[in-house]
DNA sequence: AGGGCCCATCGCA
DNA sequence: TGCGATGGGCCCT
């Protein structure tokens, strides 16, 4: 797949640009400094949800993002982007508390069953092992592109319900093809009204009702079906490891294949996968980018604390 | 063959 | 202690 990971470390460093304000150094550095490291301390503690850039930081303190970028690891010791990865890795191991417990009572209710609190209530039923060996002949499928929190989403739909969600980064183009790799030989028909109501309910947290729980399909292997079960079961706001669900689906060793395995979900937001963190408490991948896996945990944390 | 992994170990501060 | 780096095992496509 097209892994465009967008996690490089975003120096941008340009010749003419590092010149600091002359006029505030001329009086006291170290004063100034400080008040700057402290800003922009508070700054990222503040929106680390929203991934600030070393752009966004330096201009809130006044500085070009180099200098700001030394100035920063000389007096906290690491870069604003260590910094930031540091606030988010705490929170993430955070969300891993009780992970193994809450697959346990998920289970106990009934995979996706009501009573969770706070979550898009979702019904899914998997495709017959010779529908997905046809991979998708004669499956017809309508697709449309939808603003979403998370930048333009693509939706696919079966008749039967949900059968894809992915983002656009670049161009809808290569997230169109990405879809169709999953499915080679079903038709693609644009319907972008079709598709609209489901976005809607999808990314607007108030629609979400248990009584009209949203409706997907799942296509895949017995296995990565299986993986997908498990990760309905994580509730939003928390988060467990690619082993927890390995355990989960009675392949305590399995844990890499998981990963693949989560990796492949092409429902992708639905069926939660961005919820599946390493057992350090790092993000370690996403198909649709790190930045956007991030995005979505924050967005999460946000809906949770809301009406906490 | 090669992954969105994990655990044990081993060096360094 | 607490890290980062490494090596070997593991299991599904």
């Amino acid at each position: 797949m097209n892994d465009k990971d967008d996690e490089r470390p975003m120096l941008n460093i340009q010749a003419g640009a590092t010149a600091p304000p002359i006029a505030a150094r001329a009086f006291d550095p170290s004063v100034d400094d400080y008040a700057r490291v402290k800003c922009a301390i508070e700054f990222i503690s503040d929106r680390w949800r929203m991934q600030p850039s070393l752009q966004d930081i330096a201009a809130h303190v006044g500085l070009s993002s180099s200098h700001l970028h030394q100035l920063f690891k000389r007096w906290a010791g690491l870069t604003p982007k260590a910094f930031l990865q540091a606030l988010t890795l705490d929170h993430a191991r955070r969300l891993l508390r009780d992970r193994a417990s809450i697959l346990d009572a998920a289970y106990e209710v009934g995979l996706s069953g009501p009573g969770r609190l706070h979550d898009l209530f979702v019904t899914h039923e998997a495709m017959t092992p010779g529908e997905y060996k046809a991979r998708g002949a004669g499956l017809r499928l309508t697709f449309g592109f939808h603003p979403s929190p998370f930048g333009e989403a693509l939706l696919v739909a079966a008749p039967r319900g949900l059968a894809g969600l992915g983002f656009v980064d670049a161009d809808r183009t290569a997230a169109l093809a990405d879809m169709r790799r999953r499915w080679p030989q079903a038709s693609f028909v644009e319907d972008e009204a079709g598709t609209a109501g489901l976005a809607f309910r999808v990314f607007d947290p108030v629609t979400w009702r248990p009584n009209q729980p949203m409706r997907i399909v799942l296509i895949g292997t017995d296995f990565e079906v299986r993986v997908w079960e498990a990760l309905l079961g994580i509730p939003m706001g928390r988060a467990a490891t690619y082993s927890d669900i390995a355990r989960r689906i009675g392949r305590p060793k399995a844990a890499r294949a998981v990963g693949a395995a989560v990796g492949k979900n092409p429902v992708s937001f639905v069926v939660p996968c961005h919820r599946v963190l390493g057992a350090s408490g790092a993000l370690t991948g996403y198909h649709w980018g790190l930045t956007r896996k991030q995005a979505i945990i924050g967005w999460e944390a946000g809906r949770v604390a809301a009406d906490g």
